[in-house]
DNA sequence: TAGATTGTTAATCGATTAACAATC
DNA sequence: TAGATTGTTAATCGATTAACAATC
């Protein structure tokens, strides 16, 4: 599948691995790194992430290799991630308070700035510093507080109908951690992390042998 | 990528989603579901469904479709799901804490039978009814409790050094929800449970308009 | 300059889809 | 039987890789 822009979303999806390596290699004091290396950190063909790469620009010098600070400044720009991002939760049970507590979204620019929730006895708590507001007042919230991403906690049987009142929200980009694949319009976004799943097909090759 | 029995591993991958979708028609009160059917219902094609289920067999009726009850037996037997696997955390932080307690595996036939740390002042206390062991011990104990996958949950720094632990007590797979890809050896099934990195490639679209 | 490595084109590879004979 | 839908082959599509001229 190819994007609007004609980079193929495989292509896309890529490049936070390369982002990843880079500042971990910058961090360790290196300063320029030939796809050859790359690859070879990444467990990919270097004729790949050349290929990944000119889809957006020539980053590289002949014969030299990448600027690691400088191909990080783009790839960053690239995706989008030179600026804060605000996240809301929906879904403020076990699972949606360890995603609001989870220490890892802001260093890297996500900020989840409120959380919702549909039961009455857990609206106007506080969770992780964040006061629960009533899923039905989202899009109001959503637009005041401009949150961009929308993260899914919600139960199975739910997921469905609170990813459509998303989607009729204007919500664009959708985390969904309800193990549940929902059905969005081809303008929507969804992510789905459900460790589940992932376990489910491992398992093939561990009965296969 | 193909695996050792020549099927595609983006075949097996699909195998879980078609599961959870018959298995919620199923609890719907459904009987048949043609190829047709199950494409809608999940966005993809009749005929990638009719390929994908031909790697292993032919379990439907012309004219009619497919039993889904016999299909769910069918596939669960495919992907080795109609037994409990027995599964170890690794890191008793916060998130390996979440893990341990996540009530979505047991249902599913994955039973946290077992948690390790390194640090001192964590083993020997108890999390979610488990007592935590030393990573040191992990081999013995991991034999002893019949461990076939380890999931990991330790912060990025260390990540690597664990995973090769594991690697080297004879672990096959490994879910690693370390922010942080690790190398394996080929016979090493290893699957990243990273939200960020979903994330990171959703910003694209949102920038890119 | 000589050596190294990029960016890009063309070749290869593999996955998806269309089509249809087989058959329930 | 007529209609529907499978299982499978062949065609298409798209992604990956190899190769190499350009050039740092």
């Amino acid at each position: 599948m190819t994007t609007h822009s004609g980079v193929p979303e495989v292509v896309v999806d890529r490049l936070p691995q390369y982002l990843r390596a880079l500042a971990q290699l910058e961090s360790s004091g290196f300063d320029v790194i030939s796809s050859q290396q790359l690859g070879e950190l990444l467990q990919v063909t270097p004729a790949q992430i050349r290929k990944d790469l000119s889809y957006f620009g020539r980053f590289g010098k002949q014969g030299r290799g990448y600027s690691i600070s400088h191909l990080l400044e783009r790839l960053r720009n690239i995706l989008g991630l030179d600026q804060t991002w605000n996240v809301a939760v929906v879904g403020v049970g076990r699972l949606g308070r360890s995603i609001i507590s989870y220490p890892g979204f802001e260093p890297e620019g996500f900020r989840v700035v409120c959380a919702f929730d549909s039961d009455p006895a857990v609206v106007g708590q506080v969770a992780g510093g964040l006061t629960v507001y009533n899923f039905a007042d989202y899009a109001e919230i959503a637009e005041r507080e401009h949150v961009q991403i929308a993260i899914v906690a919600v139960p199975a049987n739910v997921a469905q109908a609170v990813i459509d009142n998303l989607v009729a929200a204007g919500v664009k980009s959708i985390l969904n951690y309800a193990p549940k694949s929902a059905l969005t319009p081809p303008d929507v976004r969804i992510r789905n992390v459900d460790p589940v799943v992932s376990l489910q097909s491992m398992t093939y090759y561990l009965s296969a042998v």
